[in-house]
DNA sequence: TTGGAATGTCAACAAGGCTGACATAAACTG
DNA sequence: CAGTTTATGTCAGCCTTGTTGACATTCCAA
């Protein structure tokens, strides 16, 4: 681990306590305006956080399988089953027994489905953009960086799996 | 809004939905990383994520009253109470009458409170530092920028104050 | 054919949000 | 001083979203 001593060799000043503290307070208030605009959306339908979620990653990787979505969101079955079942009464989410392995149930949006993905997504697009556009591409860059540095090994792997597929 | 034409006089491919979409994914997956080693060490507890919060804001600021921690932490006052009062009985926080508003209760973390904080805070910015680390200065100004620009308007003057008030 | 994997479902429970209502004491205001 | 506002606490009840455990079904694979 690096010493605590300023100066030395290269600028250490960022990664002083001080500096910690205050970049996990930003990560705190940042993640509440982060997800502030989808959950004031989301306040009048009934559904939550955890339907956007859902419906975030089925509409990024559609036909996904319940299992992957599992892994992806890092949630219980029974949990993620509850939100799936709402969906799926709903008319936003379509779920088709596998043809190679009938097990599986590859997961689709609706037009609805998509109509509110859609939706939400603008949502926070466009506070993304605003703070992108406010910060520049460099600033953008460090931002990726650390935040892909701050996961767990496994959901980076998940993250940069998705990453190539949309790209 | 910016056009969507990429090369037009500076590069803006840093905006485009493709790059907003990662943008959103790294935030979601780096905020599980982010709350993943607080909350190993409550589960053990029958504290959660919310004791953190508090306890985390109430070490940031001693003598915090309970009305400035509640804009803080943007939470109902039955919520932050339920918390409040198991930390006081578990004596990790202590409440003291303040003394020109008799009305006002002034917090501040016992001794095992702080020992508590500490370990918690230790895990978390054991984990940040190696993300700094990794990254550099350049990427952690830069996320900072960025995550500071996500914030509500109001949550940037809290967040300001109180990095003013640290450095 | 048997074991294991993928999925679904039921039940129960807990954390931590929320609202609404009400109590108390202190401070402020006319 | 009387009345209002403010800060706080508390009770009751509800919702979402997470958990565990148990069990059924279906189907692939050895």
């Amino acid at each position: 681990m690096a010493d605590g001593r300023p100066g030395s060799g290269e600028n250490l000043l960022y990664l002083t306590d001080e500096q910690l503290r205050q970049g996990i307070e930003a990560m705190f208030f940042a993640y509440r305006g982060f997800t502030a605009d989808p959950d004031r959306i989301l306040s009048d339908m009934a559904y939550g956080r955890a339907h956007h979620r859902a419906i975030h990653f089925i509409n990024r990787a559609p036909g996904t399988t319940v299992n992957n979505l599992l892994n992806i969101l890092g949630v219980t079955k029974q949990s993620l089953n509850r939100v799936l079942r709402t969906l799926i009464e709903d008319g936003l989410v379509q779920s088709h027994v596998g043809k190679t392995d009938k097990r599986e149930r590859h997961l689709f949006l609706t037009e609805d489905g998509q109509a509110l993905e859609q939706q939400l997504s603008d949502a926070q697009r466009a506070r993304m953009r605003a703070a992108f556009r406010d910060a520049g591409p460099d600033a953008v860059a460090g931002f990726r960086t650390v935040l892909e540095a701050m996961m767990d090994t496994e959901m980076q792997r998940t993250y940069t799996r998705l990453k190539e597929s949309g790209a």
